[in-house]
DNA sequence: ACCATTATTGACAATAATGTCGATAAGGTG
DNA sequence: CACCTTATCGACATTATTGTCAATAATGGT
């Protein structure tokens, strides 16, 4: 079974470098050092390399963030556990896997209820996060709601940062190394400081 | 010239339908009722398209956004024109072939300039809003900072928004027509109301 | 009306990518 | 060791996609 992660690797190294058009069976064999009939043979078809791929990139995205949340609670003062979520979104070329997958229109299916799961368990932690903060002033209901647009808004600005981060940067002129730390500072700040 | 817009128009279509992965030739030529040879004589290479394509999507881009500013001044307590920025980057698929193009590693040689303009502006009125808001309590090179950041925010945003909205929120149990609204009332009013 | 340019087409060629098959090798299990 | 399963390979087949070409039609200017 060595062979099957090498040629999951090469295909990964692959696509961060050219992109998804890149995905081409032969030049995967490759790199991997084998044939492109050895790779058929392991996942069946050229679309089957591609759902591994995706089915791979879902299950790190999951065991990162899981890893993440297993440290201490979600909402810290010094935004830990959304900068890690962030992070393993954003960089590591996540997002562009995620955003190639949907793309593409290629269904999710392993890692969707597992996805699902992390998700009600994020917004659950965010709503406490939320009532705490306001006192009395917030129904149940409406925190609930305020905690999954905060992390509808973490995952979008992720995602797009993972996929356009740097072109965008580019065009407004900020300076790449430190905009992007601060830029998250400023971000995870606005984002638990104001009232709800 | 006719020809070259329906082409045009049908690989708009058949992106938005199937993804990147949809664009083939024929399969345009096709739909815009022109064998695959017209395509090619218009556009040179398969290749040609698919930059043809990219840059009509800066220009509608740049044209629809650059309306907006037009009509008003950026920051009004409607957010009339942020609404208008995020809908125009993340609907009609403009965020996809954005994605795409950038996934793809395309450049956007024509309108990267004019775009950055854009963005200089956006940014010198959103500083304008900033310096307005936090009268004397900031400098102005901060508020052009955060300026800058509230504008990638929006960007990156708007484009998670149309690379994965509709999944993310599904998969947050969100209602897809009402939540899609509301949160982008959400999103303006804790982006242009908390302190700077 | 004539000519030059451009548009359009169908048939065909070239290429690239995927997929199939049978042979051979390797690994493990009784 | 004999046997079965799995892995690997190379050669070939199939298919999908792009690209070429020469013929024909349309267009527009003089």
């Amino acid at each position: 079974m060595q062979a099957k992660a090498l040629i999951l690797d090469a295909a990964q190294k692959r696509l961060d470098a050219v992109g998804p058009e890149g995905l081409k069976v032969a030049e995967i064999a490759n790199i991997a050092g084998v044939t492109h009939s050895t790779v058929l043979h392991h996942f069946g078809s050229a679309e089957g390399l591609r759902a591994s791929l995706a089915e791979k990139m879902v299950e790190k995205l999951l065991g990162d963030i899981l890893e993440v949340l297993d440290t201490g609670s979600i909402v810290t003062s010094d935004h830990k556990v959304l900068f890690r979520v962030f992070a393993v979104l954003s960089d590591e070329g996540n997002a562009r896997l995620l955003a190639w997958t949907m793309l593409k229109g290629l269904e999710l299916k392993e890692g969707q209820d597992t996805l699902a799961q992390l998700f009600e368990q994020l917004a659950q932690g965010v709503k406490v996060a939320i009532l705490a903060a306001n006192e009395g002033d917030i129904t149940e209901a409406t925190a609930l709601r305020h905690a999954k647009y905060t992390i509808f808004q973490v995952a979008l600005t992720a995602i797009g940062d993972g996929v356009a981060g740097d072109y965008i940067s580019k065009l407004l002129g900020l300076e790449p190394v430190e905009a992007k730390a601060e830029f998250r500072d400023w971000f995870a700040e606005r984002l638990l400081s104001s009232g709800n």
